[in-house]
DNA sequence: GTGGTCTAGACCACG
DNA sequence: GTGGTCTAGACCACT
């Protein structure tokens, strides 16, 4: 697992852990049933509260990624890794939309777009 | 002038009146050396606190797309076309280059972007 | 509004709030669109650390039932009658289901279930 | 003996095991008078700490379900039928009062609840 | 050891 | 005034 918090970004702490969390998951650096480590060692890890890698963890469940047992730890879901997949596709759709939308109030037509699209593709 | 704010949004006030002005300057509805409504007539327009629009106001004359003048009120600057229509590119530029970023990551090539961008531009 | 907790309970503070104020909106004293008191006052007039009331407001936004902006305070949401009219009658279907379960597993048939239940419904 | 535990459940495991035990008692497949299986045995056929199946002993003998002798074991107690019955009866009251509850704050009547009574009764 | 709950305080952004 | 985030510490139940 590889998590780096940066406390001067303006993404509060927990949502950066959830972040790197699920992009974990989405590599396969995290898989199904592995069991995640407590939420007090990476809290002394990251040097952070334990409150916040339990928000962390509570976000995390709440949205499917993981399941918590009291007394037992907590474990990455079944259906986590269809879940990352999920998210990442619909994030990826959601700023090509943007971007279209910005597009057409630019008056740009869909082969312009596809062109700044290739430039960018090449350049990165 | 249109001006639409929503509370339910997540997006705070002060910047939702941002974002506003800042569409219609490049929209061409706002035009430089126009004469900007009073802090106090816009709050009262929009039944918002002065405090809030003022503090509009403030960003809008830090981005460089207005200039106060005490006493005699807000007027769009000259450089606003310009300010207004780069940062709308860089913009999109942006939403390109994150879409970019998953496509890479989900092992996607250039040509299946762009499918993808033209499937959703046609859609809208 | 009519909260009560109890430190002797053993369900957790913030759920007994959470289920008070269900119970408030499912009652009409709570109607869509009203604002909540704030986490603040709440957390005093109950005692309770002022994160035990977030706490509570945070599970009723998860569920839908009201609706927090920054700055401005929390409001029962649009859906929340129809949410707290749902959930007591799935509530109930699930005690009679439980009922059922154990009726069968004592040899007891649908009528001798319905007399048992009439008996009960008339002494309360 | 059949005892079935669940990692998942949010019911913790030596509360699960009293449950299965009392279920085996009011089955008849546990009879007064049998003797148990050793708490060691059992946490190991469950894959268990032995921790937990003392505790689930401990609460089955406070329940007046089972004796327990010093180096000889622990045995099902004579008034174990008994009391499995007497909680089966009540667990089954409490659901139907619970529902009776409900069904009086949605302003049904007693005819109304038997007839949804019938039908959940037919469905399963 | 694990997580679940709770406390009393703090600083920030928003209005 | 409002909520959002974070801290450092505590006690409890479960394994």
């Amino acid at each position: 697992m590889n998590i780096v918090i940066s406390n001067a970004s303006d993404t509060p702490i927990y949502a950066q852990i959830v972040e790197c969390i699920c992009r974990e998951i989405a590599n396969g650096a995290l898989r199904e049933g592995d069991m995640m480590p407590s939420i007090r060692s990476l809290a002394k890890d990251l040097s952070v509260s334990v409150i916040t890698t339990k928000k962390a963890y509570e976000q995390l469940e709440a949205r499917g990624y993981i399941e918590t047992r009291a007394g037992k730890g907590s474990f990455v879901s079944a259906r986590s890794g269809a879940l990352a997949l999920e998210h990442k596709i619909s994030g990826m759709e959601q700023h090509l939309l943007a971007a279209i939308d910005i597009s057409r109030e630019l008056g740009m037509n869909a082969d312009e777009l596809k062109q700044r699209l290739d430039a960018l593709f090449g350049e990165v």
